[in-house]
DNA sequence: ATAAATAATTAATGTAATTAACTAATTTTG
DNA sequence: CAAAATTAGTTAATTACATTAATTATTTAT
């Protein structure tokens, strides 16, 4: 190893915490991958149904109050992706029969999503073992140390959701960076 | 809305926890793929010069003690993908110049991975508005409770990794699901 | 009435991931 | 020690998920 190369980077629990939670989320992500295949789904399928079934843990709905039925466009603004990848999802979500589409009467540009009876009963199926996996990631912490953790996150996708402009300003320099590529 | 689905599912900390962490997780990478875009590199690649400068605060090296450089399989442990996949990015990394490549002499099998100069001199000049961000985002905590909130993210990551036969387990019921798909 | 904005879609494409099959080297084991 | 298993890496084919750009339709604003 290369001496100038070691220790070059201080250890910061700042840094610990953000690249911890990279870390999980990709690993949560592959095993809900593995237990959705089952039913033919995958992670990101999954989390539009929890938005259709009206998860009230879900970050968008603690942002943006909603009552009518969700349309593809909240869904890619909830889900940080563009409408045209929701278009695909929502396809293959109407394919299997778990959703249903219909137009606004009021607006006839949008169109409204929800589960059938069958997308109900999967998500009504698969809640308790949902939250059985969680409840044991997640003992051992108090309440309010929970509450704490869910400031935090709160906090950190304020910022980044209203604050981009004020982050990216911390990279100008790499415009500038004179590292040749 | 159907009043059926209304409510359907009850609040919970512990399921809002694991959704902002998905949900700051693709915000992190959406921000980071559009800075690093800058260089022509992408989040993912960024993390692998992470790795190979040896930066202390990524989760692998909490789990593993390494004394010689890296190779790609360790790469593909880390971040939780194929080996096939890494030698891919790693080849990207190579064609840019930011990373060599040479052969272990104890096992010829082996290739271990190292910055050049030039890969050494950006992660140099990047860290300190990484760090920036790092900061801004998580201000407004004290030292314990963000000691507190990484054990947290540590004792989930060591439950998925080392227990996700009894993870899965939970799961069982959708195996046997008479959900109709 | 025209222009601008919003919602959804389509088509073409790119990227990051996968699996499966393969080579090569090392380690295990019978 | 030779055969079998494992480990490391690569390649090729494929898939999932995402993008951009262009298009249609509708509604809202000027």
């Amino acid at each position: 190893m290369n001496e100038i190369n070691k220790n070059m980077i201080k250890k910061s629990i700042e840094e610990s915490i953000v690249l911890s939670i990279l870390d999980l989320s990709s690993q949560l992500k592959k095993i809900g991958d593995e237990v959705y295949q089952k039913v033919g789904l995958t992670t990101q399928q999954w989390l539009i149904l929890l938005h259709l079934a009206d998860n009230p843990n879900l970050p968008f709905f603690k942002r943006e109050k909603h009552e009518k039925d969700l349309m593809a466009s909240e869904l890619a603004d909830s889900l940080n992706v563009t409408r045209a990848n929701i278009t695909n999802l929502i396809n293959i979500l109407l394919d299997k029969g778990l959703i249903r589409q219909y137009e606004d009467n009021k607006d006839r540009r949008k169109k409204r999503l929800k589960l059938t009876k069958k997308g109900i009963t999967l998500v009504n199926k698969t809640q308790p073992s949902r939250l059985g996996v969680i409840n044991y990631l997640t003992e051992g912490f108090s309440k309010e140390e929970k509450q704490t953790f869910l400031c935090f996150l709160e906090q950190c996708m304020d910022k980044l959701i209203n604050e981009d402009e004020k982050i990216k300003s911390f990279h100008k320099l790499l415009e500038n960076s004179d590292v040749d590529l």
